[in-house]
RNA sequence: GCCGGGGUCCCCUAACCUGGUAUGGGGCAGGCCUUGAGAGCCUGUGGCCGUAAUCGGCCUUGUGGGUUCGAAUCCCACCCCCGGCGCCA
């Protein structure tokens, strides 16, 4: 990465100012001139190393057992020490190359706060207004909060009776729609090592949003998408097989550590919940193509499901690290009386490629490929979406058509009879 | 968890016992040859540093340490894979 930007240091300095990062981007550069004066110096010494131990190879062979240890000494002395120096400034590198975000593209609006995010287009009739999930939830016996609160504590939420069913027929569902689309289906492990994810995410994730297991390597996803990114970690691809699409279906956990009173109610916002995601291994030049493909499926799916919603294009200072651009696909919810993010739509280009280490071959070029993520849904959002937009005079919740088939020919949930 | 076998460059593989700087094949790319294709032959095939370039150097045998002038090779720890035993939804 850090390659790369030297390449393209003025446009590197732009995007860091448009994110107003305060990325210390000129002290990387004096680190990594002195790493390479010292790679230089090593490299000096441990040819004249070589050639030494290349002469005594000599001369065993004829006999000769003479070696000059003090000049071996001094020059182990000397490796030893440029080395240690070394490590020391490659240790910070390492640091700082962790934390560095990605380029943000043109077509990216700039500002600080999502106040400044753009919309891009709308669908369907927002601006009902009506009761919210929970009331609802509450009213029709589908989802019990307090007892969650009680096994387990705030954010965590019990569904119930047909709420189960349409969970699983939301994933059934999203799971047919990206097989039709030619993705494959993948079920990932719902632990990660932590190398996996440091290439996955910005470091600073970690504290704030990743549950870890105890004494073990082991980290709980808190999506698929760095799952399926890690699946072909360290790989080269055969340029043929790209793109290769995968839609993958998992909990994510989540620690919601930085959200402290914000949604607090309800399965909005919560520390598990369902998500499919569809994700795209690119060669760089086809992968804003991509970008466009994957929001137009998320937006396809929710059409499908009778949703309003719009689309934003976010802006500069609320990107991830990773994300060169990032369209949120925002629901309307008329328990809020607001669009709220419903899907995440994001072209990292080639940031998590590099950290992943997953190139492909273009003849006798070894390229870092593009890499790209968007939910198609998050079903307990979607839940939500459907109960609050779905929810009729009577009382009854009706069910969208695409999973009446998924909910065994049932239109509507019932109210509870006494 | 226990016992045994293993991890070598994009893939396969030799060298490991007995330490001397990684062998051969496949694939892919380029070239020669050919009307074309194929076959055959030659060259190249990871990372880093310096150089305008040519080129030169360093590193790379799962990871990290140790022994040694020198480690794929010997020693220690850990990770992963395969087989057997145990446990188990």
């Amino acid at each position: 990465m850090l390659r790369i930007i030297k390449d393209r240091l003025e446009e590197y300095r732009e995007s860091l100012k448009k994110r107003h990062s305060d990325f210390p981007l000129d002290h990387l550069l004096v680190l990594d001139e002195n790493r390479r004066k010292l790679i230089s110096e090593i490299n000096n010494l441990r040819h004249e190393k070589n050639l030494i131990e290349e002469d005594i190879a000599k001369k065993m062979k004829t006999g000769n057992k003479e070696i000059d240890r003090e000049k071996l000494k001094e020059l182990d002395t000397k490796i030893n020490n440029a080395e240690k120096e070394l490590s020391k400034i490659e240790d910070e590198i390492n640091q700082l190359q962790l934390r560095m975000p990605n380029f943000v593209d043109p077509s990216v609006p700039e500002g600080t706060d999502e106040s400044y995010n753009q919309v891009v287009r709308t669908w369907g009739d927002a601006g009902k207004v009506g009761p919210d999930h929970i009331e609802i939830g509450t009213k029709l016996d589908l989802i019990d909060l307090e007892r969650a609160a009680k096994t387990s504590g705030a954010r965590f939420y019990y569904l119930k009776k047909d709420l189960v069913r349409l969970n699983y027929a939301l994933i059934s569902y999203a799971l047919d729609f990206g097989m039709k689309k030619g993705y494959t289906l993948l079920q990932p492990p719902y632990m990660l090592r932590r190398a996996i994810l440091e290439s996955a995410v910005d470091i600073s994730a970690f504290e704030e949003a990743i549950y870890k297991i105890e004494n073990e390597d082991l980290y709980l996803l808190t999506t698929a998408e760095h799952a399926i990114l890690g699946y072909h970690y360290n790989e080269i691809l055969d340029e043929k097989s790209l793109p290769l699409k995968y839609i993958g279906i998992s909990p994510c956990f989540r620690k919601e550590a930085g959200a402290h009173g914000r949604d607090t109610k309800g399965i909005f916002r919560v520390h598990v919940f369902e998500k499919v995601e569809q994700f795209i291994f690119s060669k760089p030049e086809d992968s804003w193509k991509y970008h466009e493909e994957l929001i137009k499926n998320a937006e396809e799916f929710f059409q499908s499901l009778g949703i309003p919603y719009r689309v934003v294009n976010v802006c500069a200072g609320e990107l991830g690290a990773p994300a060169a651009k990032k369209y949120d696909l925002e629901v309307w919810l008329p328990g809020q009386n607001k669009y709220r993010e419903a899907v995440s739509c994001s072209n990292t280009l080639e940031w998590q490629a590099v950290r992943a280490k997953i190139r492909y071959k273009k003849g006798n070029e070894t390229l870092y490929v593009h890499t790209l993520n968007s939910t198609l849904v998050a079903t307990e959002r979607a839940l939500i979406a459907i109960m609050e937009n779905n929810y009729l005079p009577d009382g009854r919740i009706q069910i969208p058509k695409p999973l009446v088939n998924y909910m065994n020919g049932q239109e509507y949930i019932e109210p509870q009879k006494l």
